[in-house]
DNA sequence: ATATACTGTGTATTTATTACACTAAGTAAT
DNA sequence: ATTACTTAGTGTAATAAATACACAGTATAT
């Protein structure tokens, strides 16, 4: 019954939302594009996805393919389908983000020449984006802000042994406002998921904070049984 | 610049996820197909996104045609790409869902034929459906399951004025467990979302209960100032 | 009058959230 | 070695939210 049926085709496309932290700073990775349309423009990694691809590996290979950077995990977080946000007609992108830290990713190279480079950008410095891209990226912040008020998901973006300071600086980065030194490291420490490391912070010209690793193990089986209403 | 690029096509679909609450029982509406693929099989509410519509646009233009449900505010939830998940080819689906109240909706007419009827079906006795469309119930359905733990959406499922139980039960279908009577009580009427009314419930041969009505002014002003961090 | 079925309510306990400020420890400069 | 500097690290009291738990009251039906 299916054989008379006529084959569609479809041209849609990922775009990918990537967050670092730095510096003190929440960055997210562009590329400057090298082809039309928007050619020379900033851009989110993003590219039309292939025939016979599901869409998450679609997301996997293009970022890849725009930044060098391999077995990123993304989670999706919303479609962008609105009439003319293509300049050569209708094409969808489904948005993808990720929280990822950047210790030796900091060099990022292409692998194909439809990016002309990709680099880190405070998300407080950014260019005008392409397409609507701006707008992809106001509501893939707005989904980590909101993810971090109920789940602790800033690990993914420190290095793997950090202070509790430096914890703290992040989710004030991400969520814009300052919070209590001694409310945060309560909360944090009650959650059961931060392991105390023996080491201490080097190369300060001060006293050396303590350093935690997150405990993967812990997380999961807390946030297994989390978004409960209770009884 | 842009008047040399080819044009693109695309073909794409938007399936709905429409929730409904009667009878103390949670339910869906699902269309029986009356075109090839899937002819005869019951499916979610979907069809094939024009060339000039947004996907909102679409969504609600979809969910009129297929079932005659008119002014249906819904959301966006997944979009699925699976290589295989249409017979015809590349067709990924936007997936959209909303829960309403269905007092007056009970009689469904579809005003295209490619909908032969639509029904509303108690999710606990779901047929096969077409497509991935089961999978894509799943996960409207975890949807609404995780979101009522920390907002209180089920208002909308239930008729303008409502009691206390039925509220509860409500709860107690979605989150499939049961919750304690005086807590709950407790909790929903601190929201202060509710007002209560001067009326009675009718046709109990038993004590009635008072009705009570979802107050939307307060609801709004409640959740934004919502999922904050604290300081 | 009686049986039935659900309504409506309170309290004590535990847990989480908030507000708030100083001393201790290490480094750098002299 | 003293001093100045900068951040680390800590506790408590008050308030708010979550939990566990049981029975008398009221409308209806017979």
């Amino acid at each position: 019954m299916e054989l008379f049926l006529p084959k569609f085709n479809s041209v849609f496309s990922i775009d990918c939302v990537i967050f670092g932290f730095d510096e003190g700073e929440l960055k997210i990775l562009l590329i400057e594009r090298n082809e039309d349309p928007f050619k020379d423009w900033w851009a989110l990694p993003g590219y039309l996805v292939g025939q016979d691809e599901s869409i998450d590996n679609a997301a996997e290979r293009i970022l890849y393919e725009l930044t060098g950077l391999r077995d990123i995990y993304m989670d999706q977080f919303y479609t962008f389908g609105d009439v003319g946000r293509h300049p050569q007609g209708r094409v969808i992108t489904v948005a993808y983000y990720a929280m990822i830290r950047l210790n030796g990713t900091k060099d990022l190279k292409p692998v194909t020449n439809f990016a002309r480079k990709a680099v880190w950008i405070p998300i407080n410095d950014l260019p005008k984006l392409a397409f609507d891209h701006s707008e992809i990226f106001s509501r893939g912040f707005e989904k980590i802000r909101n993810k971090i008020s109920y789940q602790p998901i800033a690990f993914e973006l420190l290095p793997e042994k950090f202070t509790l300071t430096q914890l703290q600086h992040l989710y004030e980065v991400i969520l814009n406002k300052k919070l209590d030194k001694r409310n945060f490291r309560k909360k944090m420490l009650n959650y059961g998921i931060l392991k105390e490391l023996d080491e201490k912070q080097k190369g300060v010209s001060y006293r050396a904070a303590k350093l935690y690793k997150f405990d993967k193990r812990k997380y999961a089986r807390l946030f297994q049984k989390e978004l409960t209403f209770g009884k």
